[in-house]
Order: structure tokens, then C-alpha cells, then sequence
DNA sequence: GACTATCCTCGACATACGTCAAGGAGTGTG
DNA sequence: CACACTCCTTGACGTATGTCGAGGATAGTC
């Protein structure tokens, strides 16, 4: 990628036919990889498995941090991948941020790649 | 990623639990990514998209360069990743090669990330 | 053999990415 | 207030990635 890539709001529901039912456009074709990027890392995909695992509290920083093995800033950094592009949800307690994940944007994703499904 | 990934063999076909089903193995979660980094840009989108609403025959390197206005050399680039990670198939007929997406990998990959299926 | 078409590889370039160390901003607790 | 804990931001670093131009390999045609 020559030029930066324009910065498009992901927290939205993503709302895109699958990539089989016809040619995408440019936009939505944007919007699936920066969400797909998003997920296309080895940690954050232990991230998420490691949070879709876990109690309907959610987990913070220090606890990833620790299971993982990396520091509190890289942990954060990832958190912020995967919570910008709306997979990842943060509730605030205190000093404490408790991740969840948000199971309809991970299944509305997996659909839009699908050729089977839909 | 300070350190070089390891390579790993993508050509076979899928074989997880989806990130829901537990915690997973840092094997499992590096074959799932570098699955999706091949997947995560847009241009492969489109080129998927494209492929998958062509007709079963497939489609060769310079119908899709001249559709996405990009070089035969990126175009190779492009459906190098996406073959070497078991996603589009080829086969080769003279000097030509013809490209038709593996809907089962596809499939199978969208079933992994999924919380919701299975 | 000469020419063309298709595809791939290589080298170069700019950009994006993952990681950490260091430090700052809140929020509790004594 | 002082201290501790949690989280985020910034800057720096090495690496990976997307794109192109140039050129090579193979197959088909005249």
C-alpha cells in the first residue's frame, strides 16, 4: 500500500453483502479488510479466544498481559486494533477496562466471507 | 513482529475449533492469522469477489489486472498469497492460468472465527 | 526461427505493523 | 497527601507488505 490507507469508522455494524453474491465495491471491499486486519494477527486471535473463553465480565489489560506473555502496552495496542474495528467491547469500572467480545460483529464478518452461508 | 513468522504449510486444508471453543494453541492461532492476513487487503477482496461471481472456468491473471486497474506483477503478487493459503486454486492450460476460488477453505475459515456457528 | 501473449520473479521504494521501554493520566486506598 | 495499581500514549526499532518497472520463462502462432 503506496499511499495511506483513509481511515473509515468501524465501530459501526458492518453491513455488507457477502463477497460471493457479487463484485464488491471499492469501499466495502476496505471496510471487510480493515476489519479482517484487524483479526489477521496471531495474538489477537489468541486475544479474542482467550476473551470469548472467559466469564460474561470480561477480562483487563494486566490479566491478557500475564496469559500472553507480552508487555501492558502491547496488549493495549492490540485491545485498541480489535476495539476500533468493533470486534472488542470496553466497559470502564474504576481503573479496571473489562473486554468482552461482540459476538454479532465476529458473526456478521465470518458470514461475509462465507460462499456457503447466506 | 520483530522476528521472522515461521512458515507454515497453508496449502492443506483447515483444521480448528472455532476461537470460541476455547483458548487456542499458538500453532492454531498462527495458522488461523497468517489464513486471514492473506485475506485482509482489500484488493484481495475485490479479486475474491470478482472471482467468485466469475463463471466456473476461473479467470487469468490479466482479466483481473486490467478489471482492478493495478500491474500483472501486483496481480501475481496478490494471487500468489491468496494460493499459497489454500484459498483460490489454479490450473493451468497453456500459457494461460486460471484462477477459481476454494469455497470449502473459504467456508471453513469463516466456520473458525465464528462464535456463533457450530 | 521470429513474434506475441501470458505469467512469474527480482529489486527497489515507501508505507504499515508489532514490540518494547519509558512515562503520563486516572482512580482507589491508607 | 502519598502510594499503588491500571491503563494508555509516545517514540524508537526492526520487520513485513503493496506497488511498480524491468526482465526472464514458457507456450502458441505465423
Amino acid at each position: 500500500m503506496p499511499k495511506a490507507l483513509p481511515v473509515i469508522d468501524l465501530s459501526a455494524g458492518l453491513c455488507c453483502p457477502p463477497v460471493a453474491a457479487g463484485v464488491v465495491r471499492d469501499a466495502a471491499a476496505l471496510d471487510v479488510a480493515l476489519r479482517l486486519k484487524a483479526l489477521a494477527d496471531p495474538v489477537r486471535i489468541r486475544l479474542l479466544s482467550i476473551v470469548l473463553s472467559a466469564g460474561a465480565d470480561g477480562l483487563r489489560n494486566v490479566d491478557l498481559a500475564a496469559q500472553l506473555g507480552l508487555t501492558d502496552a502491547t496488549i493495549s495496542h492490540h485491545l485498541g486494533q480489535l476495539s476500533r474495528a468493533g470486534l472488542l467491547l470496553a466497559r470502564r469500572q474504576g481503573t479496571n477496562n473489562y473486554y468482552t467480545p461482540d459476538r454479532d460483529a465476529l458473526s456478521a464478518l465470518a458470514q461475509v466471507i462465507d460462499p456457503r452461508c447466506c
